[in-house]
DNA sequence: GGATCGATCGGCT
DNA sequence: GCCGATCGATCCG
């Protein structure tokens, strides 16, 4: 199987580009001696300061400094007490932007991944930004990772284009209503009908 | 299948 | 002191 890795110049795209097309991208995480390789099939955009639902609305912080670094790194952070999510920082050094990796498809290594998850069902192993960063081993320790460089422990790969039609939008899942505006941005991207994208509701219908 | 709710804690006001 | 880019158990139908 061949991994090319994405490139930085491609990271540095305006997000919401970079969110569709990370569709179909293989997501390779070394762990514990597996190589588990998944495929992108559900993501959300987050961008600047005046998107209210993105962690940068409230300025730069010591939390979500990364997001405001040079595009291609993972922001990793820490969610109800209990969950991680993933994102792959976007857009040019010292502009805000990032897209979260929602739900993913097993494509090897998913014994090693029903461990981490028993008693899921296998449409359920990684069907949500939490769930995914469970079954892949993805916490505090990987903020920062480059998700370009095949030799980082988690990285992005170049996958199969998916054709526009099978690409489909809506609102974003889990948006307070202090956002505003921001609630009905159509950011959120998923490939249509397939059955390992989140069950998560859009905000707004 | 859908609605509701508790868990659990770091970040920021 | 409040609340969140969530998940999964439970209750109801």
């Amino acid at each position: 199987m061949k991994l090319a890795p994405l490139s930085s110049r491609f990271t540095a795209l305006p997000t919401l580009k970079v969110a569709e097309k990370l569709l179909g991208c293989y997501l390779v995480r070394q762990w514990e001696e597996h190589e588990l390789v998944v495929q992108i099939v559900e993501t959300e955009a987050y961008v600047g300061e005046d998107d209210k639902a993105c962690h940068a609305a409230a300025g730069k912080t010591r939390r979500n400094e990364i997001m405001y670094g040079p595009p291609g790194a993972a922001y990793v952070y820490f969610i109800y007490g209990m969950h991680y999510c993933l994102n792959l920082v976007t857009e040019r050094d010292g502009f805000p932007g990032a897209v979260l990796i929602r739900a993913c498809t097993p494509i090897q290594g998913i014994e090693a991944i029903r461990i981490r998850r028993p008693g899921r069902k296998d449409r359920e192993l990684l069907s949500g930004p939490g769930r995914l960063c469970a079954g892949l081993a993805i916490d505090r320790n990987l903020n920062g990772t480059d998700l370009t460089s095949p030799t980082s422990p988690l990285f992005i790969a170049k996958g199969p284009p998916v054709p526009k039609n099978k690409v489909e939008t809506s609102s974003r899942v889990g948006i307070s209503k202090s956002a505003g505006e921001a609630r009905g941005y159509p950011w959120r991207f998923f490939i249509r009908g397939d059955p390992h994208v989140s069950p998560g509701r859009p905000t707004v219908r």
